[in-house]
RNA sequence: GCGGACGUGGUGGAAUGGUAGACACCGGAGACUUAAAAUCUCCUGGCCUUAUGGCCGUGCGGGUUCGAGUCCCGCCGUCCGCACCA
């Protein structure tokens, strides 16, 4: 009998798609089109276990549509401009762009074994000149249409490497690489308009009905809509009003003092008239604008001299005070403070000793605020103080429309809505990106590149020179030839642009490039007609905001400058966001000894110390599990092997919590942990069908999975008894008889039932339990020849886009037509489906106390008649009558007593 | 602080409001073997019981229903996202 052995078989049938084409998209007439896609890689040089779930998942999809008559498109490409190869430059030397194609090769050459049916003539990386060119056609087209703009921004600038940092690069206020303190910095950058899209984006959210309800949720939030009141505060001594932004206009009565930002026009004005002000707004612009900087810092205050008017009563007046809390991107860059209902007004009145009155109070209660601001829900009602609207019990929502409408009507203000969303800024003063086209000349200002100069390249060296990326700054600003153009406008001698773009610009169109990947514009309408949109995309949660709703303005833009159909506008039509593979993490304790760097003292701290899994060994004995290290065994002259000997270390460990192994399950895998299963390694030893069995097996797809080595073995083992079964039902007597075919083909088309439902609805584990069960069936049945092979080969089909190669080699194996992987998907017969009697369960008052065989289409009377006769029920009605009988056909009967 | 999701055996997890624990891991017993590995068979939520059977059981407390893991309300816990957003 031969063995499984799958690295064989799967190389064969690779070599058999490959050969036949048949996973190359193609627009054949009268199919039906389906378009699947994963996350493209970022090009590491690593494949991790993720990407195989993640592409596994993917390819799950597309071979079932692929079997379900469809053209499918399933393509693959990298996503691979980005900081990690500059790095990598910077820390060893050599190129980057070297670096990722070399990176590029060998990720393909890990991903190739897996068996995806991905059309591989589509790839392609995002730092192909013939990619990026086209994006630069895009941002010109962009421009023309006033979806691209230049202004000046704040952002977080690196003063060591020089250049911006996004925030995720900024932490504890410092560059991630340089360890230098970032500073707010105000740069003039190019910013796509994104904001100008805001409601749609946000209302076109209830159109997703196929993505996620928690990734739309996220994007609602992120979007973030809100309604306000706007409105100006007088001067005393003349000069501009102060124009702010509120959403609590209600709480007017408890305004404080009117506070601006640091970036604000007026606060401007000031910091060139005085040192003082200067000195407090840089005071202000130091440290990030990060999340944790933003969190720990101290509300700072200065006030200006400046007095406004209270609009309701102009004899009040308020101070004006710079305050670094208030951004100058969201609202009007300047506020009421009430610090009686908001506690970071509250904080900086305390600080600042600025007076705190109520506005409203509990209604059960009349003590003034103190340390906490009082800030009901705004669906409670409260008691207000003297409210200018003829307010005196309100909730806040009913409080604010009023207040609204008031302002209104006496014309002092303006209910207005306002979004969080703010513009996307996507330079980056580094090298390698897609270089912003756009020259800057002396005489014309900015001006746009001609499209016929396009692609804008990379220089590879500096005038045969490498270019040396040890130096901090972009490498364009300081090339010595590659900014020197000529001005597309006037022709005199100009400069380029050194910025390039943000690399989520990369990837917010790579999906509309991949329908037609070599075309000369940046994409073919007749194609993207035809292929878009995206029928099933697939990624990870991580990118629930900021890749989904970059992509999703992108295809509105691409729309708009017609590069994709109206249809496109919402690019994806369905999308599964999967979780992590993780592994158990093992550790011990160790005593480290170490030496304070200040002070030279010696001191003794407990560390972590992380094993390999290959180190450990988990023992179970009587239910007591112990986790071990291999050196234990080896300490002890013992081997793992033998059963005694592991007994043994079993009490040992358990006697000796010192030796025990810490187990520490479903973490995220990492390198420093130790944790890191290769995807290559289970690949060589046991077949990319385990892996992706394996990966799909244990958990739903959106959540995570452990990976577990004995997970890994059961799964190998379970493809073997299918290899196996397959071996023995093709050695068996063509003509022989069997018993119980009717039950087997009832079997495998509740089988097909199920699995094409598990498919169809992400259920892939259940779809695998079921195929557990049927193999579990079938290996028992004896069945004819004929109707056990028609199971077999219908395994195989159901099985096949899990485990294509297994399913191949059992198709071939079994003289099957062709190949399994274009063979129609078996469609269950609905007759084989009705059993003709059904188990029905009897419960008493809700309880199972018996059951009964019945033919499934007995009616209810009759059911009821049976169920009532049914011992147990007799025994609990003692004579009585049923107070109810409910008989649910085909389910249950209950009957009450 | 705001928003959301989740909570089922020793473990991962199944279950259109209708027999809770499918399927798998771990564990146990047995067969085969000189022995081990591999393979195969059976058992495997808890408690009581020789068996038959009975009682309890889906984080906790209530509710709706003939019937709740599933729906509603309130707690507790875990995870995730957002956050000086006025």
């Amino acid at each position: 009998m031969p063995r499984y052995i799958a690295p064989e078989i799967e190389a064969r049938w690779q070599k058999a798609w490959d050969e036949a084409g048949i996973f190359q998209a193609k627009r054949t007439g009268g199919k039906p089109k389906y378009y699947v896609l994963e996350m493209f890689p970022y090009p590491s040089g690593k494949l991790h276990m993720g990407h195989v779930r993640n592409y596994t998942m993917g390819d799950v999809i597309a071979r079932y549509k692929l079997s379900t008559g469809h053209n499918v498109l399933h393509p693959m490409g990298f996503d691979a401009f980005g900081m990690p190869a500059e790095n990598a430059a910077m820390a060893s030397g050599g190129h980057p762009k070297d670096w990722t194609y070399s990176n590029i090769d060998t990720m393909v050459e890990q991903m190739k074994p897996l068996g995806l049916s991905l059309d591989w003539s589509r790839m392609f990386a995002t730092c192909d000149p013939e990619y990026y060119g086209q994006q630069q056609a895009l941002f010109l087209d962009f421009l023309e249409k006033g979806l691209v703009y230049r202004k000046n921004a704040v952002v977080n600038w690196d003063p060591i490497d020089m250049t911006v940092l996004a925030n995720e690069q900024v932490e504890n206020g410092r560059g991630w690489r340089s360890g230098a303190l970032v500073e707010r910095r105000e740069l003039t950058q190019w910013f796509f308009k994104i904001s100008d899209f805001s409601e749609e984006l946000l209302s076109a959210l209830d159109t997703l009905e196929n993505w996620p309800a928690k990734v739309r949720l996220m994007q609602e939030n992120w979007i973030g809509k809100s309604r306000g009141l706007q409105f100006s505060f007088e001067r005393t001594g003349g000069g501009a009003p102060i124009e702010v932004y509120t959403t609590r206009p209600d709480t007017l009565m408890g305004a404080s003092f009117v506070g601006i930002s640091p970036d604000h026009p007026i606060a401007k004005a000031l910091e060139a008239e005085s040192e003082e002000v200067a000195a407090f707004v840089a005071e202000c612009r130091k440290g990030g604008t990060t999340e944790e900087a933003i969190e720990t810092a101290e509300k700072l205050g200065y006030d200006t001299g400046i007095r406004v008017k209270h609009p309701l009563k102009p004899d009040w007046e308020l101070p004006v005070w710079i305050a670094n809390f208030i951004l100058m991107d969201y609202g009007t860059g300047a506020i009421f403070a009430c610090p009686a209902h908001d506690q970071r007004d509250l904080d900086f009145c305390r600080k600042y000793d600025l007076p705190v009155t109520n506005a409203f109070f509990a209604l059960e209660e009349d003590a003034p605020v103190a340390t906490e601001a009082l800030v009901p829900p705004k669906s409670e009602k409260v008691r207000w103080v003297d409210h200018f609207a003829g307010l005196t019990e309100a909730t806040g929502e009913d409080a604010i429309n009023a207040t609204v409408d008031f302002a209104e009507k006496a014309g002092w203000g303006q209910g207005v809505t306002k979004y969080r969303l703010r513009d996307w800024g996507l330079s980056r003063q580094r090298y390698w990106g897609c270089p912003i086209p756009v020259v800057h000349c002396e005489d014309c200002g900015v001006v746009p590149e001609k499209k016929e100069n396009l692609p804008i390249a990379l220089p590879y060296d500096e005038g045969g020179k490498p270019i040396d990326f040890s130096v901090p700054g972009n490498p364009l600003d300081r090339h010595p030839t590659w900014r020197d153009c000529a001005c597309p406008s006037c022709g005199k001698p100009a400069q380029r642009e050194t910025d390039t773009m943000d690399t989520f610009v990369d990837s917010s169109w790579y999906f509309a490039r991949f329908t037609a990947p070599r075309a000369e514009t940046p994409t073919d309408m007749a194609e993207a007609e035809y292929w878009m949109n995206v029928d099933q995309y697939i990624g990870g949660i991580e990118h629930a905001i900021l890749h989904l709703l970059y992509s999703r303005f992108f295809a509105r833009a691409m729309h708009i400058c017609g590069h994709l159909p109206e249809k496109s506008k919402e690019p994806f039509d369905a999308l599964f966001t999967q979780g992590m593979v993780t592994h158990a993490i093992y550790k011990t304790r160790e005593l480290v000894e170490r030496t304070d760097s200040n002070t030279g003292e010696k001191s003794t701290v407990i560390k972590d110390k992380f094993h390999y899994p290959d180190d450990v060994v988990q023992l179970s004995y009587n239910g007591i599990d112990v986790v071990a290290l291999k050196s234990t065994f080896e300490e002890h002259g013992m081997s793992v092997d033998v059963d005694n000997e592991r007994r043994a270390i079993h009490a040992l460990v358990y006697q000796n919590p010192g030796l025990a192994v810490e187990v520490v399950p479903s973490a995220k895998m990492s390198k420093s942990k130790n944790n890191v299963v290769d995807p290559l390694h289970i690949i060589s030893s046991f077949g990319a069908d385990t892996a992706r069995w394996f990966v799909l097996s244990d958990s739903p797809p959106e959540r995570d999975v452990e990976w577990t080595a004995s997970g890994a073995e059961a799964a190998h083992k379970h493809l073997n008894r299918v290899w196996n079964l397959c071996d023995r039902i093709g050695e068996m007597d063509r003509n022989a008889e069997g018993e119980g075919d009717e039950e087997l083909l009832r079997e495998m088309h509740k089988c097909i039932r199920d699995v094409t439902l598990g498919i169809d609805s992400f259920g892939f584990n259940a779809a695998i339990a079921k195929l557990y069960a049927f193999t579990g069936t079938l290996s028992k049945s004896k069945a004819s020849y004929k109707v056990q092979r028609q199971a077999v080969m219908t395994l195989a089909q159901l099985m096949s886009p899990m485990t294509p190669h297994l399913a191949e080699d059992i198709w071939n194996h079994q003289g099957g037509e062709g190949l399994c992987a274009t063979a129609p998907w078996p469609v269950a017969d609905d007759a084989m489906l009705v059993e003709d009697t059904v188990t029905l369960p009897i419960q008493i008052n809700g309880k199972r106390r018996g059951e009964i065989e019945v033919a499934k289409d007995l009616d209810k009377a009759e059911v009821e008649k049976l169920a009532l006769a049914h011992e147990a029920v007799q025994k609990a009605l003692n004579g009585s009558a049923p107070k109810k009988v409910i008989v649910v056909p085909g389910r249950i009967v209950n009957v009450v007593a």
